[in-house]
DNA sequence: TGACATCCCACACAAATGTGTGGTATTATT
DNA sequence: AATAATACCACACATTTGTGTGGGATGTCA
């Protein structure tokens, strides 16, 4: 079911105000777009709701929750055709969940990245990789590895019962995994940050 | 000024509620902890206050806000000499501040990269960049840029007054900014999520 | 000893807030 | 022509909610 443009204008300020940190009264919303009455606002939430991008709960002040559909999240889009507003709900492919991928289950930490053995697999230095704590990985994960007392990123290999560790850099050379290495974790994300 | 356990269990408890969509009332937080009076919970916020994790608007319910001080925050480590634990705090290079760099005011939206033509840069094919929307950039910044109704990403060079669009991959050419061309954003995080 | 912070309580009050019931007008769909 | 959805309005009511005022017990620090 698609969205009216009111109806779109007031799923985007009630998005706003999620992530400005508080959802809105049915009062702030009514202030917003210069309702007099609160049950006009009452008209779009049950709207909204019923066409699936908030869920409500009875008896609670601010309890306007965003669905996956609407989520609170950061939007990600494909590709935008010309002449469109960029930010449209139209080019939405998919929201970015922080709490997912930060959820702090497990045991996570940030490296930052020293040269440039990865650099083919576009992890640069100074450029930080989120690692999960765990002590042996897939053949092709990106590890974290502890090898003679040193602490580097590289690229699990296995073949025959072997492990390697594999650069992603034509510079450097494969290194076998001997009794004194160990697997400290495994990357699951690579974040680059632009002043 | 430390916290007591006491005040840490609360800030713990609406640190949870926040991230679950909704701060939490004075009388649940009551409720939570089994307080019979709402000035209980008072003295609490009024401690994180003064002991600025938290600030509170008057007048608005729920209105607790994190600073910064609060927020969730992710260990930064450096090198890791051999023998050392990896999570041990003299290692402990930074805090990456989850929160807050993705609980910014200004327009943010992710765009999936599509095409290689950044790989030089590190930014590969389905790569998130995350992208804060200004129509205007700098020498060298990579922007995401609208040319004759295609989306990309770009650095952006001015050289005598004109602005080009410069691709980090050899087997592209360099594009010249015409009128039809419109700058949507700045690239400020580059985010690959490994499987 | 006094001052202060912490950690609890009771109770009252005004404002904020969600809810309920009723209405009108317009537009699109059947 | 009838039905439904949309887009507004007024007003009343009960509950939720923040605030205010008062209190007590304990411990710490100067």
């Amino acid at each position: 079911m698609e969205l009216t443009n009111k109806q779109q204008e007031v799923l985007m300020y009630i998005r706003k105000m999620i992530r400005d940190g508080l959802p809105p009264t049915i009062r702030e919303i009514a202030s917003e777009f210069g309702f007099s009455s609160t049950g006009t606002v009452r008209d779009y939430l049950t709207a909204l709701c019923k066409k699936g991008y908030i869920l409500l709960e009875e008896k609670k002040s601010r309890a306007i929750e965003l669905t996956e559909k609407a989520m609170l999240t950061i939007p990600i889009l494909g590709c935008v055709p010309a002449g469109v507003p960029v930010l449209a709900i139209e080019n939405v492919e998919d929201y970015f969940n922080v709490d997912k991928l930060f959820a702090q289950k497990d045991e996570l930490f940030f490296l930052r990245v020293e040269g440039d053995s990865m650099i083919d697999a576009g992890i640069m230095p100074d450029d930080l990789v989120l690692v999960k704590k765990q002590p042996c990985a897939q053949d092709r994960d990106i590890v974290v590895c502890r090898v003679d007392g040193e602490v580097t990123v590289k690229i699990l290999r296995s073949r025959e019962n072997k492990f390697f560790l594999e650069p992603a850099n034509k510079n450097y050379s494969i290194i076998s995994l001997n009794e004194r290495s160990q697997i400290i974790g495994k990357v699951i994300t690579a974040i680059r940050k632009y002043v």
